[in-house]
DNA sequence: ATAATATTGTTGTAAATGCAACAAGTTTAA
DNA sequence: TTAAACTTGTTGCATTTACAACAATATTAT
């Protein structure tokens, strides 16, 4: 009778005395989630014999994606440090799927990434061996599915990117 | 006219010839609110001067949350390979939070991994640091919005989970 | 003007991670 | 019973990654 009192979200909060733990968080979920994502992309690159790895192909993409990229940005997008960034794209550049000019950002000199040819007929080329599973996974969720997924995560996002200090 | 005998999906699908570049991806949100994450318990904890890291916490807390774990277990839960279970258990020895019993599951002899007191204490405790942050995020998202998200995150992982070989 | 700060990229180093091989035992199948 | 396969944990090694320090230049603030 007294239960009548409270609304349903906040009863369950009551009752809810044990604390959530680890493996049913959505933190969790998400890393299982990114985790899987990554191996799966692996495991495909593996056997289609992929002359690059899969956070090259990233590399590549996003390079691809947008225009006069210096080392720095791609680092935020890749969310990698410059270091590693750096490292990533002079095995690029050596295998020939990138090349880099010498170029100004302002009036800053930056080392600007350009794919060649062999990096965009690359890219495009994973990229359709990579659709199958993005097809199957917009299926299984819907378009609004993948939207209320989206729109969510950013969410997470912002709540977090608020609270933490990250410079690259 | 003709456009009415297509549903509005189909038209979009016919409409976007360009295909959806990697950070407009689920895969980059879903990758960069688990790095986001990540790095703000990391920076939580080293605020609050916690003894040990974030992974180290999570591997304790997985460890209180399940009863006779053996370190192959513990590894399936952390995502991480055997070998590299063992080093974070070695060290949370070595600290004390937990003691190692070689104990039996089946007739097999297993390391079974137990919290010490100091270890339940630490749990805890550094569980009440991190709650701020799982408040605001529920609260952001809402009851609904929370069991929606770890709904369509659970799709993408059995989608994934299915085409992955993954022994641990 | 000049000092402090920021951007861009590099190098070095330590830590984390994954993988393969191994050892010792158990289970399964022929 | 005996061989093959699996479970459990360890060791070693290569790769990835993060972080700090540095150099060179540009911007900003005083």
């Amino acid at each position: 009778m007294l239960a009548y009192h409270y609304s349903k979200s906040k009863l369950t909060t009551i009752m809810n005395k044990k604390k959530q733990s680890y493996t049913d968080s959505i933190y969790y979920q998400i890393k299982l989630a990114s985790r899987y994502m990554k191996i799966f992309a692996t495991q495909l690159f593996e056997e289609v014999k992929a002359e690059i790895s899969f956070e090259e192909f990233i590399a590549l993409d996003v390079v691809n994606d947008n225009k006069s990229m210096c080392q720095r940005d791609l680092a935020k997008l890749l969310m990698k440090d410059r270091a590693n960034t750096g490292r990533i794209a002079d095995g690029l550049k050596t295998k020939g799927y990138i090349e880099i000019n010498i170029s100004l950002k302002g009036n800053r000199p930056i080392k600007e990434i350009v794919l060649t040819e062999k990096g965009k007929k690359t890219v495009l080329s994973l990229k359709n061996k990579l659709e199958p599973m993005v097809k199957s996974m917009e299926k299984d969720l819907g378009d609004t599915g993948m939207e209320e997924l989206s729109a969510s995560l950013k969410k997470c996002i912002n709540v977090l990117k608020e609270q933490i200090k990250n410079q690259i």
